[in-house]
DNA sequence: GACCCGTGGCA
DNA sequence: TTGCCAAGGGT
């Protein structure tokens, strides 16, 4: 048999040669030999874009428990949907994921298409999940690039254009690296290698299979990859919410517009949110005419793109009290289970005095 | 390409 | 404390 000297080919017999000592053990992973569920593969990429290993593992293990192939997902309401997903955010995701679902049931037979093409028609999947899915699940040889991905590869090749505008230069490059055979466990051994040893900071590079050829480690540079652009400053947005009850002890809740801010989720009744926001006038955003109160404190919350302070604001509704347009009233002992967003149970803890 | 979209952990 | 970062996708 002739030896395969390739360059490309030694990238990838070296990090499989790694991955096979050092894989990590997930809950979503197939064990080796093993045949990979196209279902948890697809549901685990998709709790796991922008999201960390550690928080996406006692939700996978709570979904997959909850519908354990994709007619079960399915066949649920997305509303069930979204209040098991809250506090995980990026709820787009969570809508994306029962519509998804409800395609490959209904109009693909209950199997998820076999390929990039197909899978990249699928709502909520782009071009990493569609790749990923592809090459873990059916063993296709794709291009899988991920933020992990990213820093292996600009390290690698010491890549000084700035992402995203290296975006298509690192997919040629991984796509160059690919091998034909274990495309799979290829694309999961870098992305191991990128959260274990290829680290944005203090990068373990004496334990790197690629040690000895890595353009950014020889130059001594490793920690200043990727470039990127620097980030626009968060600016600070101000709101109030509205706490209703009754004297049975139920409150007010509202269900947010589907797209959007913490779309379709359910929220504590709130004003807009605004970088200019009047205090002065703030109980005009209230959704029932009432004696409002201004509870002491104040809620803070970071989202991807602005900084949130909320002021909350409590009242005493009369028991025949009707529930305005879009709200509800619910038990204050189910609003736990309800589809609520981090930000509102903030809310709400403050309102409850905890 | 630029902007929108959550949350929690970490230095 | 503040900023950075995490298995990105939609528009």
């Amino acid at each position: 048999m002739l030896a395969n000297t390739d360059p490309e080919v030694k990238h990838a017999d070296a990090l499989l040669a790694w991955y096979d000592r050092h894989r990590r053990r997930l809950p979503w992973r197939a064990l080796p030999g093993e045949a990979a569920d196209p279902y948890r593969v697809w549901l685990s990429e998709i709790m796991l874009q922008q999201t960390t290993v550690k928080t996406v593992g006692p939700y996978f293990e709570a979904f997959v428990a909850r519908w354990p192939d994709v007619g079960a997902m399915a066949a649920s309401d997305v509303e069930d949907i979204l209040k098991a997903w809250a506090g995980l955010g990026y709820y787009s995701r969570a809508r994306n994921l029962h519509a998804c679902a409800r395609v490959v049931s209904e109009t693909l037979g209950g199997r998820f298409p076999d390929d990039v093409e197909g899978l990249r028609k699928l709502p909520g999947v782009g071009a990493y999940t569609a790749a990923a899915v592809a090459a873990i699940a059916f063993g296709r040889r794709a291009a899988v690039v991920d933020g992990n991905v990213e820093r292996v590869v600009t390290r690698l090749e010491a890549i000084e254009t700035p992402l995203p505008q290296a975006k298509p230069l690192i997919a040629a490059c991984v796509e160059a690296i690919t091998p034909e055979s274990r495309p799979g466990d290829f694309a999961q051994a870098m992305m191991d290698l990128g959260a274990t040893i290829c680290t944005p900071k203090r990068p373990a590079c004496a334990l790197c299979p690629f040690m000895a050829r890595c353009s950014a480690r020889q130059a001594g540079t490793q920690e200043t990859f990727p470039r990127k652009a620097p980030k626009a400053r968060r600016p600070l947005r101000r709101g109030a919410a509205f706490w209703v009850t009754r004297p049975d002890g139920w409150v007010l809740v509202r269900k947010r517009p589907d797209k959007g801010l913490l779309g379709g989720m359910t929220e504590i009744p709130s004003s807009v949110w605004s970088e200019d926001f009047d205090a002065a006038g703030a109980v005009g955003h209230a959704p029932l005419k009432m004696k409002w109160r201004r509870l002491p404190g104040e809620v803070q919350h970071g989202f991807t793109h602005f900084e949130l302070a909320v002021t909350v604001y409590a009242a005493d509704a009369p028991l025949t009290a009707k529930a305005p347009p879009d709200c509800r009233w619910v038990r204050l002992a189910d609003l736990d289970g309800e589809a609520l967003p981090t930000v509102m149970r903030k809310i709400a803890a403050l309102a409850r005095g905890q």
